[in-house]
DNA sequence: AATCGACCTGACGTG
DNA sequence: GTTACCAGGTCGATA
């Protein structure tokens, strides 16, 4: 079977696959490199996507139904949030602070993902305290174990990431823990079945519709979801992009280039929480969540060179 | 309200 | 080659 590439057109300084689909934000995709061809792989919106980029387009291949490229460009565009004019906002977030400034160079074109909610209550649900690598094996395994089958390719099998109810059943407690899942088992299966017990769909429906705070309580009503984790849902599938996740990383970035004066916890604490996201929400304003996205993307050690 | 220790796991890294 | 601690926090108990 020979599939389709269809074509976006996005300039490359929109849009840098690598940071924005490998910074973290997203756990199911992978890039692949075969003789000089790049291509990222990943499952989102009950499909598989190939993508390819270059200077001025991504082109792509979908699997999982027979649309239009009209309507696959609709999904991506949505997805990536290209609405929005990334080199305008670098300029103003560049004169606002040099240090945004240095690391823009390099670290052009990383958009936050509007990513599906259920996916991400999950699959953050299973970062908290953990690895990357451990938390992209877990999210695949809900996927396999609970979603759909969406299409063969390339000796790999890729799922949809699984609806609600599946994931409230009695059974799956037992199953993640056997998997290795280890204490976020419960915290995945009791949510699912929190959500369902308050409404399933309805209550999805009303946490998009919510303001800010509001949605963040009712995210951390749920098990397993605290104030970061729950701030991570508000940014990166409730829109709200003036929300600041602070793990320890940020702040220990925050503490060694923008607040000396923190003091030195192996924990962050409700007012440190407090104080880096007002701190960073003055700094760059409405949009404080993305810029610090790329902040942080920039300090990450895989993105790491000697120029740094 | 703020602080503290326990917590599953190991696809990894470091000493 | 092992051991110990850590990794994109959260939960429940405690002066």
């Amino acid at each position: 079977m020979k599939q389709t590439w269809f074509k976006l057109i996005c300039q490359k300084e929109q849009l840098q696959l690598l940071g924005t689909l490998n910074g973290g934000q997203s756990f199911r995709w992978k890039f692949t490199e075969a003789e000089g061809d790049k291509k990222w792989i990943g499952v989102f919106s009950d499909h598989v996507w190939v993508l390819k980029q270059t200077d001025d387009c991504i082109l792509y291949q979908v699997y999982g139904s027979e649309n239009s490229e009209d309507f696959y460009n609709k999904l991506l565009s949505n997805y990536f949030q290209l609405n929005l004019d990334l080199k305008e906002k670098f300029a103003e977030w560049s004169s606002k602070d040099p240090i945004f400034e240095k690391a823009a160079s390099q670290f052009y074109g990383i958009r936050i993902l509007k990513q599906d909610l259920v996916e991400n209550i999950f699959s953050f649900i299973c970062s908290s305290n953990n690895n990357i690598s451990r938390i992209t094996g877990m999210v695949e395994k809900l996927a396999k174990f609970y979603g759909e089958k969406i299409c063969e390719l390339e000796d790999q099998t890729y799922y949809s990431f699984p609806k609600i109810d599946s994931l409230a059943d009695d059974k799956v407690e037992s199953v993640l823990k056997k998997e290795g899942f280890g204490y976020r088992a419960k915290y995945i299966n009791q949510s699912a079945k929190i959500i369902m017990q308050e409404g399933g769909e309805k209550w999805l429906d009303d946490l998009k519709k919510l303001p800010y705070e509001e949605s963040k309580s009712k995210l951390m009503t749920l098990t397993g979801i605290g104030p970061k984790v729950a701030d991570c849902i508000c940014l990166m599938s409730l829109g709200h992009l003036g929300t600041i996740p602070i793990d320890t990383h940020v702040y220990q970035i925050a503490r060694k280039f923008y607040m000396p004066h923190l003091p030195k916890r192996k924990t962050v604490t409700a007012k440190i929480y407090k104080d880096i996201g007002d701190h960073f929400r003055e700094l760059y304003g409405p949009l404080a969540g993305w810029a610090h996205t790329v902040l942080f993307c920039a300090d990450l050690k895989k993105f790491q060179t000697d120029e740094n």
